[in-house]
Order: C-alpha cells, then structure tokens, then sequence
DNA sequence: GTTAGGGTTAGGG
DNA sequence: CCCTAACCCTAAC
C-alpha cells in the first residue's frame, strides 16, 4: 500500500530482543521509549515491534504461540491475555544463562505466567531441574518432579506427565537415561548437526557457559543449509516428539477422565491429542496465516 | 493509549 | 504459484 516495505535491520533486530530481554514481550511501548532501543527502533511503531515479534515467535516451534494454542492444556484454560509468546524467540538465551543465578531469577519471572503449565514449559522445567540439581549421575524422575513441583505450579497428575515427557525428551536426544536417571544429553552421541537449537542450550550447560549462548553465532549460511539438512529429519524427530507428547496428553486425558468420569472431558482431551498427533504427521508448512510454522529455526532468528 | 491477534499484501524464490 | 515478512485493522483491556 503506502509504505514501501521497509526490512528491519539486524540492528533494529537485536535491539528488539535486548528490549524483550529487558522489560519482557509485551512492553513494546517502554522498548521504544529506551534510550539505548529507541534511537534503533524510532522509525518503528509499537506495533511494528509487537508484529516483528510475532514473526519472531511463529519461527521457535512448539512453544510458540499458535501452536500452544493448538496444543493449549492442562493447565485448565489458564492462558488469558499473558503474552507467553515473549519466551520463544528467547528460549535460546534463557535456557543458555541458567547457570547464571541472576538470568535465572530473571527467567522465573519471565516465566511467571498463567501459561507456565504448557507442554513446552515441561520441557524447560526438567531441563532446569536437572541442570540445577547437577546430580552426577543424572536426576530420578522422582527427584525432578519435586524439583519442578518445588519450583513450578504444575497440576497434580504432574508426576505421570513427567514420565512421557522424560520419555520423549529421550527420544529426542535431550536427555540420556541412566539406570533410572536422566541426565543431560552432552551431545557426543548426537549424530544430528549440533545446530539444533536445543543442542546449543545443552552445550551452554555443560560448559556452565553462562550468557555464552548471546555471542555471535555463524549467521545465516550454516543454519540454512542445516535447515534443509535437518528438516527431514527433523520431521521424523519431532513426529516421533510429538507422539510421545501425545501419548502424554492421551495419559492425560484418560487421568482427567477417571477424575472426573465424564465421557465429554475424554472426547475433549482425546480429541487434542489426536490433533496434535496428526499436527506432527502433517508434511510441514510454514505459514503463519495457515499453521503457524513449527518447523521454523529459532537460531535463525537469533542475531 | 497500548497491546494482541486476525487479516492483507508486497516481495522474493 | 507459494511462502514469508511487513503492514493494516480492530477488538479488548
């Protein structure tokens, strides 16, 4: 129409997530009025942060704001208007500065939203919990689930969720399983590129990397050619991911039945995981205004 | 007034 | 032709 597309700039970019960091997703209006973000962003509106933000979002997979729409359970329709989207394009940096006692605090708070419960969240906690526990031997599922129950409000059937959720985080390579333990996948035994998002968080906690993850990363050209390397791959992965979500939302489902022994809470909860099962066999798109992405690079956003 | 979310469209592959 | 990213519109708060 009017106004002549105008690209952000990696610049303005960077200075968008350095304000997301700063005041949270959602204070678009404080990020502009910054000193140190407005002078990079005076040529964009609020808006024009909320929606590159949002574009940010729909590219960091399942924790993404479509999709946990999608996949929006158990906390009992919790989410309200709470811009849970503001931890995806983050999750890189959170996740890296766990080690780090003050980011941690920070992304408890970040973290404090009525949308904590979410599936993506789950996978956040016990990576938390055993990153923090730093048990040599890997953690007990017990001993993760009183860490997340210590330190996450998670419904009280958490226990039985956190045992799917262990499982598939073993299938996706995230975890190792020890004995009964589960410790952090160091990525040694990763024969996928070490690209993958969750490899570098993983990375970033093994070395007790602290913020490291924030530094400059190979730009676009290894992540691209990844991308195309990856995807198929990483259709099977994540297929293979969800179904074990699924299967965990299916365990939950037939828990909430019997608690509350109602067919329509079954048909409901069923009917979520089957969609969510057929979401992850679908042949992947990556439109916003159709699906919402879910195979996108979160690297790739990162600048 | 600010934000979130749906919708539209320009631009590139 | 399809997809992505930027922009526009509107409702909710």
């Amino acid at each position: 129409m009017g106004a002549p597309k105008q690209k952000w700039t990696p610049e303005e970019e960077a200075a968008l997530r350095a304000g997301v960091e700063k005041y949270g997703a959602g204070k678009w209006r404080a990020i502009q009025k910054d000193p140190k973000f407005g002078p990079v962003l005076k040529s964009r509106s609020n808006v024009d942060l909320k929606d590159k933000w949002r574009n940010l979002s729909a590219c960091s997979g399942p924790g993404g704001p479509r999709s946990s729409k999608v996949l929006g359970l158990p906390s009992g329709g919790g989410m309200r208007k709470s811009m849970d989207a503001g931890l995806s394009p983050l999750q890189i940096d959170p996740l890296g500065a766990f080690p780090d006692p003050a980011a941690y605090q920070e992304m408890r708070e970040m973290a404090s939203t009525p949308s904590e419960t979410s599936p993506q969240s789950y996978d956040d906690f016990i990576l938390e919990a055993i990153i923090v526990m730093k048990h040599p031997g890997g953690s007990s599922s017990a001993a993760i689930a009183n860490f997340v129950e210590e330190h996450h409000m998670v419904p009280p059937n958490f226990r039985k969720l956190l045992n799917a959720k262990l499982k598939a985080l073993t299938v996706q390579g995230k975890l190792m399983k020890v004995d009964q333990n589960y410790k952090i996948n160091t990525g040694s035994s990763k024969p996928r590129g070490g690209q993958r998002p969750d490899s570098d968080d993983e990375k970033a906690f093994g070395r007790d990397a602290k913020r490291a993850v924030k530094s400059k990363k190979p730009k676009m050209d290894i992540e691209t050619a990844t991308l195309i390397v990856r995807e198929s791959e990483e259709a099977s992965l994540v297929a293979a991911t969800r179904v074990a979500e699924a299967d965990a939302l299916a365990q939950e489902a037939e828990m909430a039945a019997r608690e509350l022994e109602t067919a329509e809470a079954l048909a409901f909860e069923l009917d979520v995981a089957a969609e969510v099962a057929a979401y992850a066999l679908r042949p992947h798109r990556k439109s916003r205004a159709s699906l919402g992405g879910v195979y996108c690079n979160p690297i790739a956003n990162q600048s």
